[in-house]
DNA sequence: GTAAAGTATGAAATGCGTTTCAGAACAAGC
DNA sequence: GCTTGTTCTGAAACGCATTTCATACTTTAC
C-alpha cells in the first residue's frame, strides 16, 4: 500500500498531479488522470487522513461536550448535531464529562491541539471564562443563553418558559408551586428562581428539589414531596423522565394526578404523551442542528428556539 | 506560536531533545530540559496533534457505529464505552447511522484512512462480510453474538434470554405468548424465532410485532394488540420503553396489566421499576466497557454478558 | 586501568498530502 | 504574426513531531 509518491512514480507524473486527481481538481489531462487512477488502483492506495489533516490544518471534526450520553435530553441534542454533521461531511468527537471539569478541559484542549475544528458545549460545569480563553483556538458554541458573549449560543429561553408555565398554573388556580432543577447553581436554576420571584415576590420558593435528572430522581422527589406537611399543589419538573418517576411514585403512594398535585414536565419526550403528562415541548433535535450550523459559521450569533406548552391530563 | 524546531533553536538543542522533553522521556539533562520548557513557554508552544498522529501512525481514537444516539439502549452502551475510553485516554468518534449502510461504510472507511485505531459496532444494518473486509485495517468489535468469527464480540445471549423468559411465562400458565422485535430480519429476531420454535414447535408465532424501538412503537403495538380477536395473554417486548408505551396504552384502553395481558420488557431501565414492569436486566453499560477493552486488545475474543429476569408486577 | 554499562544528544530519515509558484504548451483574438 | 488567455505540469516548500542510529561522555565493575 503505497503513498502519493509511489503513485506518482508509477504513473510517471508528479505528486502534485496525483493530489489533483485524488481531489478532483481540474487542469489534469485525461491521459494523466487515467494513469494516476490506474496506478492508485494497482497499489491499493488509501489516503492517510492524518497527513491531510496536518497539511490542511483542519480535521473536519467537531468536538461535543456533554455530561451524559445515555440521557435522552442530551441524546436528542446530540442526535440533531450528528444529523447536521453527517450532511456536511463532518465527524463528531464526543466527550462524556459527567460534569467533571478536568474532562471538560481535556475536551477544550482538543481545540487547542487542532484535533477538532470547533466545539459544541451542550452542558458544562466549568466557568464560562475558562471556555472563553479557548475562543481563539476555534469556533465554540454553547447550548445556553449567552447574549452578548463573544461565543455563539443556541438556547431555550428558560426564564420565559418557566415564567409562562408558572402563569399557566396560576391561571389554573394553583398557588403553591414547587419545582425541580438539575443543579442548584446552574444557569437554568437561576432563570427559574428569577421567574419565580417575578411571580411570587422576593421570598424564595421553598419547594425546590435539586439533582433531578432521571426517573429515579423523580421517584425520590415524589417521596420527599409526599412527606411534606405543607405540600405544594403543583410541581414543574426538570424533564419528562423525572416527571414520569414523580407521577408514577405518587400514584403508587395513593395520590392522584392532578387531584393531589398537578405536574408539568419538560421536553415533550414520547413518555409524557404515554403518561398523559402536560409538558413544555423543547425542539432539542433542532437545537442541536442549529448549534452545528453555528459552529461552522464564521460569525457569532445567538439563537433562541421556541418552546410550547402541551396540555395533557396532569394539570 | 512556534513548532518544535523553533523551540529547539531558541533553547539551543535539537528537535529530538525537545520531543523527548515534551513526552517525558528519560535521558535529558536537567539543564536542557529546563531550557526547553522555558522556550516552549515563551513561544506559547502547543503540540499539533495531527503531526503526532501522522508520525505515530495512530490517533488514540476509537470509532463507534450506532443507529441512534438518543435512545437509552444505545446510549447506555455508548456511555460504557465512553467511560472506558476516558480511563485509557482515548477519544471517541461517533457515527449515528440510522441503520443507513452508506453511513456505516463511511465509518468503516475511517478505519482504512487511519482516522481511528479501532471500531466498535453497537448495531448495524450492513452484512457482516462487509465489515470483515475491513478487519485488516484495525481492530473491530461487534456487540452481537459472533462466536467463531475473526472479529471480537460482546453480547447478551439473546436466544437464552428469550428462552428463559418464555419458560418463565409458561410456568406462570401463559400459553399465548407474543413478542416484539426491532427489525424483522435481525440477529436478535432470529434468536427469538428459534427460541420460540424450541418451546412451541415449528409453527411460527403469529403475534410478532416489528419496528419496536420507542415508546410510540409500544403505543402503536398496544393498539394492534387490542384490535386482535385472538389476543395473546402475554407479550415479551423489545425494551422497557416499548413496554412502557404498550403498558400505558393498554391501561388507557381499559385493559389491566397483568390481568388482561402480562408484560416483560428488556434492559431494566429505571422506567420499568417506576411502572412495576417485569423485565430482563441487561448490563448495557458493562457491555460497552467490555467492548472497549476488546477493541484495545490484540487478541480476538467473544464475551457473553449475563442477563437476569427481574420480577415485578406486570406478570 | 580497562572493559562494560549507562546517560545524553543531534542529524537525518520517516510519516504523507497540499499548495504555491514558475513555466510550458497550445488555442483564440486581432 | 503577435498578443493574450487557458490549460497543464512538476519542483519545492510546507505542515510537524517521532524515532532511529551513531556518537560521545560518564559511571560502575572487576
Amino acid at each position: 500500500m503505497g503513498n502519493i509518491h509511489d503513485i506518482a512514480r508509477l504513473a510517471g507524473v508528479s505528486a502534485a498531479t496525483v493530489s489533483r486527481v485524488m481531489n478532483d481538481y481540474p487542469y489534469v489531462s485525461k491521459e494523466k488522470r487515467q494513469a494516476v487512477l490506474e496506478a492508485a488502483e494497482q497499489l491499493h492506495y488509501e489516503k492517510n487522513i492524518n497527513a491531510v489533516h496536518l497539511a490542511r490544518g483542519k480535521t473536519e471534526t467537531i468536538g461535543v461536550i456533554l455530561p451524559f450520553v445515555s440521557h435522552p435530553y442530551f441524546g436528542m441534542i446530540l442526535s440533531g448535531i450528528a444529523e447536521a454533521a453527517e450532511k456536511r461531511g463532518y465527524k463528531l468527537l464526543i466527550m462524556q464529562t459527567n460534569y467533571n471539569v478536568i474532562q471538560e478541559i481535556e475536551a477544550l484542549n482538543m481545540l487547542k491541539l487542532k484535533q477538532v475544528d470547533g466545539l459544541i458545549v451542550i452542558s458544562r460545569e466549568c466557568p464560562l471564562e475558562l471556555i472563553e480563553d479557548y475562543s481563539g483556538c476555534g469556533r465554540i458554541v454553547l447550548c445556553e443563553a449567552l447574549a452578548g458573549s463573544s461565543l455563539s449560543s443556541v438556547f431555550v429561553n428558560q426564564y420565559e418558559a418557566f415564567q409562562s408555565t408558572l402563569s399557566f398554573l396560576k391561571e389554573k388556580g394553583k398557588t403553591r408551586i414547587g419545582y425541580s432543577v438539575l443543579r442548584k447553581e446552574g444557569k437554568s436554576s437561576n432563570a427559574r428562581k428569577k421567574a419565580y420571584e417575578q411571580q411570587f415576590g422576593k421570598a424564595p420558593c421553598h419547594w425546590v428539589f435539586d439533582q433531578a435528572l432521571t426517573v429515579e430522581d423523580g421517584t425520590r422527589i415524589a417521596g420527599k414531596w409526599a412527606a411534606l406537611s405543607d405540600r405544594p399543589d403543583s410541581m414543574i419538573i426538570t424533564n419528562d423522565f423525572v416527571a414520569a418517576g414523580f407521577l408514577l411514585e405518587c400514584r403508587r403512594l395513593g395520590f392522584s394526578i392532578p387531584g393531589d398535585v398537578s405536574l408539568i414536565g419538560f421536553d415533550n419526550h414520547p413518555i409524557s404523551a404515554a403518561l398523559s403528562l402536560s409538558t413544555v415541548e423543547l425542539p432539542l433535535q433542532q437545537l442541536g442542528t442549529i448549534a452545528f450550523e453555528q459552529v461552522l459559521s464564521s460569525k457569532v450569533s445567538h439563537k433562541e428556539v421556541p418552546f410550547q406548552l402541551i396540555e395533557r391530563g396532569s394539570v
